[in-house]
Order: C-alpha cells, then structure tokens, then sequence
DNA sequence: GCCAATAATGTAAACGTTTACATTGTGAGC
DNA sequence: GCTCACAATGTAAACGTTTACATTATTGGC
C-alpha cells in the first residue's frame, strides 16, 4: 500500500497537518521541521493523493485539452506545447479528441465535467455554433481556444486571414495572377473560411477576381474539386491551400496530372508542420508557431482569473519558404 | 456549485447508498428506483465526483500513458487507438511524453504515482536498462509495453525482426543484392537494434553480407552517415530505412544528390504511418497496426490481472508498397 | 400461517487530504 | 514582568463517494 501523510506525520513527529502545509505552504512551517519532513517523505517515497487533495481543497490541478485529432500534426505539435506547459505548472491533462465527429463534441463536457478538470483549452470546428463550447460557456468553465479566432472569445491565434493575404501578395510579386485556393469544408470550419477569407481580400486587394475555393469535404477527401480546377485550359498557376495536409495531396494531385511542381504550379500550405520541411520538394507554408500557441492557451487560462475576450493572444506567422514556390514562367500559362 | 449525489438522493426519496449503487452495481436497486434516480440525475446534471470515487474505492479508473514523443506520426497513432479504448472502457488518460530523455524518463513515475494510475502502456527507448520500467516493476504498477519487444515483458508489438527481414527478401526477388540499412541510434533504441537483426539475418540467409547500418543519432540528425553511404562508388541500390521519418529524410538526401528515386535507389521505410501514402513518391513502408498496438495495449492492461510476458501479442504487419521500390535496372548500379 | 431466504434499501464509517480555528511558545515594547 | 503580536504547530471537521453491515419488506416452501 502506498505511503499516507500520516506515516510521514508520525515518522517527522509533527501532526499531518504540518506535513500537509510543508508541501503546500512552505513559508508557513520552520525550515528545520520541513527539512525533516521532506527528508522522511523521499525516505518513504511519499506521494501525495491527488484524489484525496482535490476533494477537499476543490482543486483538480487538471485541465482538459480537446483538439480535433492528434494524427494532423498540427495538433500534435500544439499538443506538446500544451503538455510542456501543464507540466511545468503542474498540472495534469484530461486529453479528448473530438474527430472533427459533433456527437463525439458533445460528449466531450461530460467526460471533462466527471474529470473536473479547472478550464479547457480546446479548437472546435466552428467557434460560432460549437455545442461544446456552448455547454463550457453555460458550465462557467474557464476556456481559452485554440487557432479559432472569434471577437467574443478567448483565443490564441495568429492573423490567419491576414496571413493568407500575405501570401497572395507574395505570389502575385512572383507574376502569378491565376491564383486559387484549395480548403476543407468551408462551413463546417470557420478556420478555413477565414483562411479564404484573406484569400479572397488579397485577391481583391490586387485587383483580381477570387475563385471560388476548391473544397474537400472530409479529411481523407476526394480530390475532385481539385482535379476539375487543375482540368481547366487556363488553370491557376498557383494554389494556396489551407492545411499543410491538403497541400501533400494537392502535390500528389498535381503529380498525377503531370504538373511539375513548382514549375507550372506553385504550392503553399497553411500550418508549418515540421515534417512539410523535410518532404521533397519541401513544403512552402504559412507557418503558426504550434508549440506555442498550445503553451500561451495554457499560460493563459493558468493565468489567474479567467480568461476573457480582450485577454486573446495573436501570435506571429511567418511565411516558410519551401521549394513548392516558384516565380510564374511561361510554361506556367497552359 | 457542482451538484453532489446527496441532492440526487433527496430529490429521488432515496439515500445516497441507492444512489451510489444505481451507478455502479444497477442490477443492485429495483428497476424503479433506478429509473428515478437516472431521470433525477439527469435533470439535475449531476456527474459523480470521481475524486471522490477513487479516494474511497481505491480505483482511480486512470491509466499512464508514456510515450517518446507525438511528433512522431506513429505514436500520436498509437495514441489516438490508446484514448479510444480507454474511453471506451471509462478509463481516463495521464499522457506523458519523453521526447527521448532519460531525466524525463525518471520524472514520469512520479507523475504518475502522483496520479494513481492503475496501470501504464509505454514505450520507452530500450526496455532492458530503462529506469522508468524499472520503477514500474518495482512499483509491482500493471504495464504493457508497446513497441518494444521483450522475452520477459508483457509487449504489444508486431515481429519487427521478421518484417524487416522479409522486405529484404523482397528487394532481393527484385534483383537488389546491394541492400544497406539507415537506422536511428542503435545502442538507444532496441527497436532500431531489432530491426537491423532483421536486416542482417534477412541478409545472410540470402548469402548476402550486411553492411554496418548507417546511423543518424537524433531525430533532426544529420545525414552525414546517408551521404557517406550514397557517395560510394558502388552505392546500394536499395535502401531500408528503421522508421518512416528517416525514409522520409533518405528521399530529401537522395534528390539532393541527384539520385532518382526508384530507378537508381529503392527505399523502404517501416512504421507505415498514414502520410507515408500521401507523400509523391508514395512510400513502400513495412506497416504496423499503429492505432491498433495502443488498443490492445490498454485492453491487455484492463483485461484483469496483471499482464504477463507470456500474455504479450503480436500483431501483424504488412509491407505497403508504395512508389519508392522498384526493380533493380542498369542504371541502379552506378 | 410460520420461517428462511432473498431483494431492496438505509446507516455510518471510512478513504487521505486541506484548512479554519485553537493552542502554545517567544521576543519586543512598555 | 505584563501584555501583545506573531510564528509554529496541533485539532478536528469537512470534501463526496463507496461499501460492510444492519434493517426492513417480500416471497415461497412447508
């Protein structure tokens, strides 16, 4: 059986509650007296019971992290950051991936409510009619989001939009006016429809007309809407799309077609994976600093009082530059 | 406040005993009753408290999960069928990631200690001196390793030995008797050191010699070992690669020396992750179960008793083909 | 119609902490 | 030397469950 406080209390001679207040309230108990405690507690290898802990002070030291899925590395790398953080605070992780599956959303809060887990730090497909956020709101929970960015929430993202419209920029200074963009679903994910959103304003802002975005409902998606873009006599000359993972599939897209990549097509991908580096050709992308936004949602809603709107956390993009971009040449032009 | 089971109680005319049982033992209270107290808990949203559960009945209904790292698609794989069947059986999740660090490795037990964990699915770089696997056993914790392979563990794994060994046989029916290795830290990783057995008996049962593996230290290591390998006047024409990642990497090396890939080197990875098939050239990777290792993990783990090593599974693998092998040709000998 | 077995519920004592409050000892200020 | 403040510790009551044990119907066998 594992060691109790009371054994230490007895072994050091005090009563529990001087051991009880040596762990959590140092300042308050002689420095001899808790040299003595901590000594007998590594002797016994005591623990405390964290069960024990949080059903009387009301602390779980726990938050829940639910993400989408932890195989789009984006998340991952986000989810170490996430982990790295709570760590160090010490505080533990109550994980729930969500598969981008509603039903499974709603059965997050329960799952969280049962664990009670202090706040959530948690991405949703759509912050604007999430059900679990919804319940978390009504629950009083503290939360922060994130890569959904929403005026009325806390959020750590960056200016995706913004983001994007940088890169247009960026393609249009290379002579690529034929620009188009590939997403998920757009109104399942108001990330992507951010994301095209400044799509649409570079393109705008250039004078040009947007296309329409070519949208792949589901993760492991056909790539029709792809396919028939590319089919076209006077196809785009370069594609923004609006992961990294569709990005992969939009180079293989085009490798089947037999369109050089970045010759006759230039590709940018939004994310920044690690791996998107090391494919070849390596993967130009709008890059987040995932770790960190992970680590800022937990300092955040560590912070103190709960998180609010105002609080939200925009974080720097940077445009990575990769060997899918390429300056428009006249073999661009079909 | 959170609702506890004594308003539950009250509302339903019952004591909290009859409450508690309707839970957990529902055959234990009249089919009345039961029906009453669900519809009361439902109304008032009451989630036991599970602090409160584990501190009195002993079963914190938590398993630790250690792995090396999520960056690694292979493991945030794994992870996702570990969450899945945990969820499934009610058990929540410490996830704990190394990140391949031995001062990491030793702080885990505590956390986990901390946490009461009922049990541990892990892989840890070698099970034969790993400390944190030696706290576990001496801790008598339940724990199933995955990944790692050992005659006196209970392991969840598939015959990597075997596996590796046969895609050598297989780029040897397509005429490649020039095969070498590229491995991560050998004396690290048993799995590495397991995989190379397999290249090197797979070898000498062809009458072939094998060449010392080609190893690259750390997970963002250099190729230097690669590009030695490459360099030679007579190179191999097909490369096996002890894990998707490093496949990955061999594409980049080889494209920057200008050797196409699969014509004048074939390249195998292992580990099968799922953007393996996504990549241009597709990978041919020897495929594990990934999603499917971590499931069974955690149903050997919650089975009952204690696993044994004579418990241990072994799933099977497949080898993908992707684009990345072909026949040997005149051109693949240099 | 009585007894024993069984089903359904209640009572109350844990589980291992934290923490408000009480107690003691010590030195400073007068 | 008497108070007062303060530091250090102790006492004991929670926190919300589970569960051994006790109690009270209910049923069936005789």
């Amino acid at each position: 059986m594992s060691t109790s406080i009371h054994q230490v209390a007895e072994r050091a001679g005090v009563s529990i509650a001087t051991v009880s207040r040596a762990f959590n309230t140092p300042d308050a108990v002689h420095s001899d007296t808790r040299e003595r405690i901590a000594q007998v507690a590594r002797a016994l290898r005591y623990a405390p019971n964290r069960s024990a802990s949080t059903l009387r002070s009301r602390r779980s030291r726990t938050i829940g992290v639910v993400l989408p899925t932890l195989l789009n590395p984006v998340f991952a790398e986000c989810f170490e950051g996430i982990a790295q953080a709570s760590c160090e605070a010490g505080y533990a992780i109550v994980p729930y991936t969500t598969e981008y599956d509603l039903e499974r959303e709603r059965r997050a809060i329960a799952w969280l409510r049962e664990r009670s887990v202090e706040g959530v730090v948690l991405t949703v497909a759509n912050a604007a009619n999430s059900p679990l956020l919804a319940e978390i709101t009504r629950a009083k929970l503290p939360y922060v989001l994130l890569y959904n960015r929403h005026q009325e929430r806390p959020c750590v993202s960056v200016d995706q939009t913004a983001a994007v419209q940088e890169s247009v920029t960026y393609l249009h200074d290379l002579g690529h006016t034929r620009i188009a963009m590939a997403t998920g679903s757009l109104d399942t994910s108001d990330r992507a429809q951010q994301r095209y959103d400044g799509y649409a304003q570079g393109m705008r802002a250039l004078g040009l007309t947007p296309l329409a975005a070519a949208e792949q409902p589901f993760m492991h998606a056909n790539t029709d809407a792809l396919n028939a873009l590319l089919l076209q006599a006077k196809r785009p000359t370069a594609l923004i799309c609006s992961n990294d993972l569709l990005a992969v599939r939009a180079l293989r897209t085009a490798r089947t077609m037999e369109i050089d990549v970045p010759r006759e097509l230039s590709i940018v991908g939004f994310d920044g994976i690690a791996l998107g580096a090391e494919l070849t050709p390596s993967l130009t992308s709008i890059s987040q600093p995932n770790a960190e936004i992970g680590r800022s949602g937990v300092e955040l809603l560590l912070a103190g009082r709960t998180p609010k709107p105002r609080d939200s956390i925009t974080l720097a993009h940077a445009l990575r530059l990769g060997e899918t971009v390429a300056a428009r040449t006249s073999q661009s032009s079909a």
